[in-house]
Parts: C-alpha cells; sequence; structure tokens
DNA sequence: AAAGCGGTACTTTTT
DNA sequence: GTACCGCTTT
C-alpha cells in the first residue's frame, strides 16, 4: 500500500512519513512541494486515517481542486471526495453557514466581493458627510481589512490609542466610525467580507468552546500550504485547530512570499519552531523544474534579501540557455518583440501556446500585449483583470441570484432594483435607502411594505416595487425543489434581462448576452455535476452555486473551460498569479524601475524585499527558457515616461544573463547573437525603431560630459542638461541615497521625475 | 427617469 | 487611455 513511495526523493519521503507531531517543510521553488502535500494525504489514507478527519488548506481553489485530483488517482475517487480540503474562505465559510445558531448569522449569508465593500463604503461616507477626497473607498477598505486580518474588532480599533493617532495624522480620524456603521450594515444585510470569513471563524472558536472542541476533535491532522502568505487570523485559526494533538504540518517558502500587502506574515513560518518546540524541520532544496541557469539566477537575486530562512536550491537538471535579456524602445515594441518570438518559438521549436506565459507586475500592462499576439494570430488568455465574474453582466444576474437567496442582502438590492429599467428611479432607492437606515431594518423590509416606515410613494411606482418584490419571493418558494440551472433561467426571463439586452441590438449587447449564456451554462454544469460530499440524489441549488461563485477567481473558472474546450493558449496574467504555475516558457515584460519594483514599494526595505521574492517567484515559473524585457519609454495615464531598467535584473549575476540589451558592456557592444534577434524583429517592427536602438548601440552620440551626479550637487532651481530631453530646471529635489529623485521641468519635455541613481546629466548653471 | 456629454482623477499585487 | 462622476437634455 505504500509502494508509491518510491516516486519520492529521500528529503520528500521523510517529509511524507513524519505523520505525527508538528512538521515545517520548507519547500524550494520547483522541489515537489505539492507531491509532498498530496503523497502526504494519500500516506495517512493508507495506513486508515479516516479522510473525514483529515483538513486540509490551500491558497487558491485550483491548487485544492488538482490537489484532491492526485489523491484520488493515489487512492481513489470516494476517499479523495471526503476530504476537507480548500482554501481558508471556503473551508471556514462552510463551517460558519453550518455553526449559524453560534455566530448570529444566518446560514444563507451572501458573501460580499471587494466591489461590494467598497460600494456600501462610499454610501457610508456619503451618508455620513464625510470629505470624498481624504476617505477613498479604496483606502478605508484597505484599513478595515487589516484591522480584521489582525483581529482588531470595531471596539478595540476605537480604544486603541495608536490606530486612531495614526488615523487622525492621516487626516481621516473617522475610519473607526466607519468601521462601526460599516459591521453594522453588513450585520443587517446578513452579508460577511472575505476578511470576516476568517474573524468570524476566529470568533467562533474563541466564544465557542463548545465549538473550538468539536473541530479540534474531527480535525486530527492538518495541513497548510503556502504557510509563508497567511495572515495572523489564519494562524490563529490553524494554531487553535491543532492545539489538542499539534498534528499539524506546515508547507511553505519564506522566499515566496507575496502578500504581505494584504496581511499575509512571514514571521508565521519563521516563527513556527517557537509555537511548536517539538517539531521537526524537513527542508526540500532539489529543484526539478528548471534548468541549472533559471535556478542560479534566481538564487543570485534572492540572496540580496535579508530576512530568509537559510537554504540551497540546487538543480541536476541540464545547464540551459541563459535568461535572455533585450530592451525595446517604447511598450508596444516590447510587445511586438514578445510576439515575435513566441512566434518564432512556436514555429521553429514546436512550442504549443500552452508552453508559454507572459508575466508582469501590473494588469494594465496587458493591453499592449494583447494587441500584439492578436495581430500575430497567436491565441492567448488574460487571467485577471476583469475577469468574467466582475463583468456587469455577470454581476446583475448573480445580484439576482444573491436577492432571492438573502432578501436583506442591501448590495444586491440596490444594483438590481432599477435594472433592467422599471420605473424606480434613484429618487425612489433613496427614500427606502434612508428609511432603512432611521429604522435600522434591512432595505428588504422597508420595499416590501414603505407605508409602514412612513415612507411616501406614488402608488405607481409603490405598484413596481410589490411586482419585484413579489417576483424575488416566488423565485425564492423554487429554490429547493429546482435545480440551480433551472433557476437561473426562471430569473433570466422573469426579470426582463434577456429582454432588455435583445432589444438594444448592440454589438455590446450581443456580447452581454453571450455572457449571460456562458454563466448559464456554469450553472447547468454546476446543477447535473453530482461531485459534492453529499451524494448523487442531492438537489444542487443555486444557494450551493452561489457558495462556490462568491469565492472562485477566473483562474479556476478558465481552468475548467481550457479543460472543456481543449484549446492550448499563451497565458497572460499578473507574477501573482502565476503563483504555483510552471511553463516550458516564460516571458517577464515590462522590467523597470518604477514599475517593478513597483514605486509604491520604494519606501521601505520590507516592501522592497517583497517585490524581490516576487521578481524570484516570477524566474522560478521557467522551466527552460526565460525572457527578460524592459521598455525605454512607457506611456503611463497618457504620459511619456522615461524608463530605467530594474534593479533587479543587476542583481542577477551577469554569466546567466545573455544580454541583447547591453546593460551590462559599458562600450555597448554588439552582443554574440544579436542579429537573430533583430532578424526576428525587423518581420514585426517598423525599420525605424531598430535603426534607433542601432544608432544607440555604435554609441556615435557624445555622451562623454555626461556622468551621473549625486544628490547633494544638485540644488533647486539649477539649469541642467540632460542626454535625451536636453535643457531644464530643477524644480524639487527628494528622496535619500538610491532613491534620490529630482523633479525637472524641460524646455521641450515637460515635467519628469529623474532617479539620480541613473539619470546622466550636466550641470549648465 | 434615462440617456448622453464632458470633465476629472487614477492604476500594485487578490482570497 | 479609461472608468467614473455630475451635469445636461429629452
Amino acid at each position: 500500500m505504500t509502494d508509491f513511495l518510491s516516486d519520492l526523493n529521500e528529503a520528500q519521503k521523510k517529509a511524507v512519513e513524519a505523520t505525527d507531531g508538528a512538521v515545517l517543510v520548507i519547500a524550494g521553488a520547483g522541489s515537489g512541494k505539492t507531491r509532498v502535500l498530496t503523497y502526504r494525504i494519500a500516506y495517512l489514507l493508507s495506513k486508515g486515517i479516516d479522510p473525514f478527519s483529515i483538513l486540509a488548506l490551500t491558497f487558491t481553489n485550483k491548487a485544492a481542486s488538482e490537489m484532491k485530483e492526485r489523491i484520488a488517482s493515489l487512492v481513489g475517487r470516494p476517499k479523495a471526495k471526503s476530504l476537507w480540503m480548500g482554501t481558508f474562505h471556503s473551508v471556514f465559510a462552510k463551517i460558519l453557514r453550518f455553526e449559524s445558531e453560534r455566530t448570529g448569522f444566518p446560514s444563507n449569508f451572501t458573501i460580499y466581493d471587494t466591489e461590494d465593500s467598497k460600494r456600501l463604503l462610499k454610501n457610508i461616507i456619503k451618508e455620513q458627510n464625510f470629505d470624498e477626497k481624504e476617505y477613498k473607498p479604496a483606502v478605508v477598505v484597505n484599513r478595515i481589512s487589516n484591522a480584521k486580518n489582525n483581529l482588531i474588532s470595531v471596539e478595540e480599533y476605537n480604544n486603541d490609542f495608536e490606530i486612531q493617532t495614526y488615523d487622525s495624522q492621516c487626516k481621516r480620524p473617522h475610519i473607526g466610525l466607519i468601521y462601526k456603521l460599516y459591521q453594522q450594515r453588513l450585520k443587517k444585510a446578513s452579508a460577511m467580507d472575505f476578511d470576516d470569513l476568517l474573524f468570524n471563524t476566529n470568533v467562533l472558536l474563541r466564544d465557542h468552546p463548545e465549538a473550538l472542541y468539536k473541530y479540534q476533535n474531527k480535525f486530527k491532522y492538518i495541513l497548510v500550504d503556502e504557510y509563508q502568505d497567511t495572515n495572523f487570523a489564519q494562524y490563529l485559526i490553524v494554531k487553535k485547530l491543532s492545539a489538542n494533538n499539534e498534528n499539524i504540518c506546515v508547507v511553505g517558502d519564506d522566499a515566496q512570499s507575496i502578500y504581505a500587502f494584504r496581511g499575509a506574515n512571514i514571521q508565521n513560518i519563521i516563527n513556527f519552531k517557537k509555537d511548536y518546540k517539538d517539531f521537526s524541520l524537513f527542508k526540500l532544496e532539489q529543484n526539478y523544474r528548471s534548468t541549472k541557469n533559471i535556478v542560479d539566477a534566481a538564487n543570485s537575486v534572492i540572496e540580496n534579501n535579508k530576512e530568509q530562512i537559510k537554504k540551497a536550491v540546487w538543480t541536476n537538471n541540464e545547464e540551459g540557455e541563459r535568461i535572455h535579456l533585450f530592451n525595446a524602445a517604447n511598450e508596444n515594441e516590447e510587445a511586438a518583440v514578445i510576439g515575435a518570438k513566441i512566434f518564432e518559438l512556436m514555429k521553429k521549436e514546436n512550442f504549443t501556446p500552452d508552453n508559454i506565459a507572459v508575466l508582469y507586475r501590473t494588469n494594465y500592462q496587458s493591453r499592449t500585449l494583447e494587441e500584439s499576439l492578436r495581430k500575430l494570430s497567436i491565441p492567448y488568455k488574460v487571467f485577471g483583470g476583469v475577469s468574467f465574474y466582475q463583468r456587469k453582466e455577470v454581476k446583475d444576474l448573480l445580484a439576482y441570484f444573491r436577492l432571492i437567496v438573502n432578501h436583506y442582502d442591501e448590495q444586491a438590492f440596490v444594483r438590481i432594483i432599477n435594472f433592467p429599467a422599471r420605473g424606480i428611479g434613484d429618487t425612489t432607492l433613496n427614500k427606502i435607502l434612508v428609511a432603512a437606515n432611521e429604522n435600522n431594518v434591512p432595505v428588504w423590509d422597508v420595499a416590501e411594505n414603505p407605508a409602514n416606515y412612513k415612507v411616501s410613494i406614488g402608488s405607481n411606482i409603490q405598484n413596481k416595487i410589490s411586482e419585484f418584490v413579489f417576483m424575488i419571493k416566488s423565485l425564492k418558494t423554487q429554490i429547493n425543489k429546482q435545480n440551480a440551472y433551472e433557476i437561473g433561467k426562471l430569473t433570466v426571463n422573469n426579470s426582463g434581462i434577456i429582454k432588455h439586452y435583445k432589444d438594444q441590438e448592440t454589438p455590446e449587447s450581443e456580447m452581454r448576452l453571450e455572457n449571460i449564456d456562458e454563466l448559464l451554462n456554469a450553472l447547468k454544469e454546476f446543477a447535473e455535476n453530482p461531485d459534492d460530499v453529499e451524494g448523487e440524489n442531492s438537489l444542487k441549488t443555486i444557494e450551493l452555486f452561489l457558495e462556490e461563485a462568491a469565492l472562485m477567481t477566473d483562474m479556476d473558472m478558465e481552468e475548467n473551460k481550457q479543460n472543456a474546450d481543449n484549446k492550448s493558449y499563451v497565458s497572460l496574467m499578473t507574477m501573482h498569479s502565476a503563483k504555483g504555475l510552471e511553463f516550458p516558457v516564460v516571458f517577464l515584460a515590462g522590467l523597470e524601475e518604477n514599475l517593478f519594483p513597483s514605486q509604491m514599494s520604494l519606501e521601505s526595505s520590507a516592501e522592497l524585499e517583497e517585490e524581490r521574492r516576487l521578481f524570484y517567484v516570477a524566474i522560478t515559473r521557467g522551466m527552460k527558457k526565460v525572457f527578460m524585457s524592459f521598455a525605454e519609454t512607457r506611456y503611463r495615464f497618457g504620459e511619456l515616461n522615461f524608463c530605467e531598467h530594474s534593479r533587479f535584473i543587476d542583481e542577477i549575476d551577469q554569466k546567466h544573463i545573455d544580454d541583447m540589451a547591453g546593460i551590462f558592456s559599458t562600450f555597448n557592444k554588439k552582443p554574440a547573437n544579436f542579429e537573430s534577434f533583430a532578424e526576428s524583429r525587423s518581420n514585426f517592427v517598423s525599420v525605424n525603431s531598430i535603426k534607433k536602438k542601432q544608432d544607440n548601440n555604435t554609441g556615435n552620440n557624445d555622451d562623454s560630459e555626461f556622468g551621473k551626479l549625486s544628490p547633494s550637487s544638485l540644488k533647486v532651481d539649477m539649469t541642467i542638461q540632460h542626454q535625451r530631453f536636453g535643457i531644464g530646471t530643477i524644480q524639487l529635489l527628494e528622496g535619500k541615497g538610491e532613491n534620490a529623485k529630482a523633479h525637472v521641468l524641460f524646455n521641450n519635455f515637460g515635467k519628469k521625475q529623474l532617479l539620480l541613481k541613473y539619470a546622466k546629466l550636466k550641470i549648465l548653471s
């Protein structure tokens, strides 16, 4: 029964066999981390452990379903299905629904996504007449999210001197009040946001010891994937649940911690040894994924981080090609070259599109890349950005489902009360909202019976509201009688959404209809696939669908689709979403200062180290070939910006780089295989831009007088000359050391911010 | 009440 | 460049 252990190397095998007690597995990139987790679970099952008593927490739904699949192939489907395996959010959402009697929330609570949260916050800020410039929903939502991730309740937030001082200093003294009102409104709407799922689980385990004992006894073996990305709320849940027998196994890589910005605490993994004194440590250091060049290049970068657990990642794989580095005049040329190179890889080296990924720091970079790939008819898929579930028509329809399941869902109500238009406008809606607030009742109660709350609405509009309320109520009577797909069809027809878009007859409405169709297909597939623990005869209701959809990223969605239509695409995604994935060929685009590392990360070394870890993650996605590129100019907010290449490139040991950009050669000498690149480039890029490039490379321009100047030699109002921008006046000097910057007003180029570390200047007067 | 127009302020990463 | 807001007109 344990024959599958022979698939593992020594370190992996030991990590699998140490089933009891606290276990920390530090797994370098590509070292078979998922393999250890799956085999460990399979091993537990083969020893007769009940699958219901194993809790495995992952970072994404995709990781969970893939792992389940692999375990199923090792020990059989029935056992694999009975495992408690999923993301923190989905597993504990399930538990919170089950424990509704203890939580004070009904079991059909809605999960608000970030957009819902922001809209609600916006409403509250408006109602309170706070300055909307100071109180931006995005900022407020972050403050509240941070508080919740650190288990700071409304009361604690408002009584904490430090927090209050900080908010006051930021000119936002009322965030505590907003937090309070926000939680009240969520409660009234029977809704939780993402962070509440973890926060309220902690409350449940803290205030209800009988529930804590129950789950401690239930989950005899706990496994946590990507432990380096857990936040305090998650950490404490795991700690509490495992306190009884300490059969806990956490797997992670501190070098790949990239979610501190949303509360992840790298100390959780670094301090594991303090939390569990009797722990065993296993290090997986052999990389099976990438070539020597890629592994070594990644190692040379991550070395620059101070805070890390020591490990030596190595590989037995072939040497492989060096990392190909190239530059481009602007983002369009960069995209064109990447497209051309992909075209060539497919044509000459038989790579398929799904062998290839283009990774970037920010979502907006996908646009130019898409254009380039479209021109070359290369099939591609953009992950992230405006995902399927965020499209207006899809969210509208989901709002119907939400309101049907949970009438109190305020955001869903506001969204669809007048969509499609049924003559209930802003004025009426505001009356209802105000009345709901004044009487401290859900909006639904007011809509159901306005007269009760002294809302004066004309009888004409009154009838329309009643019709709407009636429609939602009648659909509710069906939700436990008909499956998700049937409810979906009824909703689409009764609501008038289909008619609304059919009447428009524009290409845009056509597309929206297609998306609605796609959602119905997803419902159908969901309804007809009895893959749940509950068994074959249980009805797949719309409620169950919503629960999944709320916590689904488009990553999970696209995964299903790709399997379904079996087409091959080049993947376009952010470096963050690429975590956990691997591709034979990886392009890293836009490696420029202020873009990557992001401008916002330059203020603290902790944030800069996180960017570096992200760079490490990005490089280590590549199996065979890694291409890096940067543009010398890039449009941002419609304004032209001149860019310097990313500092991270300089941190790679030069011997691993095939430097076609010429950044490491003082004499700008032409690299050995520049020709082959120029060739593939010239097929698609205007000859002009190449010429410009080559002129630069010959070193004809007279730059002998320009040099890097120390920040101290410059003063405001000085007139300086820049190699490219010509003559200008210094307006402002900021930053220290590496980050010293000068704001210069150029005569012909307008205002520019120059990093003194790179800018070559000449002082004129 | 709804659609259309023009000005404005943004873009880090996501369960 | 674009998403979003508030103003206008019908």
